[in-house]
DNA sequence: TCAATAATTCAAGGATTGTTGAAATATGGA
DNA sequence: TCCATATTTCAACAATCCTTGAATTATTGA
């Protein structure tokens, strides 16, 4: 990920609804959610939903296929992690001693991880 | 770090200028720099630097504290460090499997981590 | 083919955000 | 005190982003 990327991720990410989308869409998993869904769960105009949506596709953080009358989106996980990696690229870059801490974070996603570190 | 927090710093990380000031003051560390070399160091407005570092500062991603006529200003790796962690749980919270490569992003932060998991 | 469902696109408007340069504030030294 | 330095604040304008509802496209089943 460039800091190009990162922008538009930053980005797309800094508004609720897309906020939210992207919550509701990485809960969801691979079988990801149709448009429709989303904007009722969210309580948003299907047209506000599409707009938004667009969005974070263009970020690149979600993808979608259609499925009969519905088009599913689902989370883009390896965007999502490009994005913390980034993030903790920048960290790293500075002090590695001051920001170690961050490191813990990935307990929980590795909690096999934590054992071993026991 | 909530999703009020959250928002808040992906909006102030979502903008060229405000971007490249907190990748400067992560690679400054502790002691920071002053609101005239970043704006120097960026070729970038004072008056247009001082309007981001307000951003930065009312997200909570820097602080500032004044030396002599200078304004020294500095990362906060704990909001930082608070975000991947907030970005990090999104990703759990779905598919701990899927997102599990993700993990290997804290190496960079803790080296003697990846040691100990050879 | 026709109607219903699912979603997108478009244009208009309102709201928010970013840029600019001039004026104001704060500090330190002569 | 007076001046230079360092930074912020302000107002005006430009640019971007968000919302809304109506019109459009795509798909399925009767």
């Amino acid at each position: 990920m460039d800091e190009r990327q990162a922008l538009s991720s930053f980005g797309a990410l800094s508004q609720e609804t897309r906020l939210q989308i992207v919550r509701m869409l990485v809960v969801a998993g691979p079988d990801g959610m149709a448009a429709g869904t989303i904007a009722e769960k969210l309580d948003v105009s299907p047209s506000n939903v599409s707009f938004h949506l667009k969005e974070l596709d263009r970020a690149g953080l979600i993808s979608q296929q259609r499925e009969a009358r519905s088009i599913i989106y689902s989370a883009n996980y390896d965007k999502l992690a490009g994005l913390v990696r980034f993030l903790m690229e920048d960290c790293c870059a500075g002090h590695p001693d001051i920001c170690a801490p961050a490191a813990e974070v990935a307990a929980c996603c590795a909690p096999k991880m934590e054992e071993k570190l026991q």
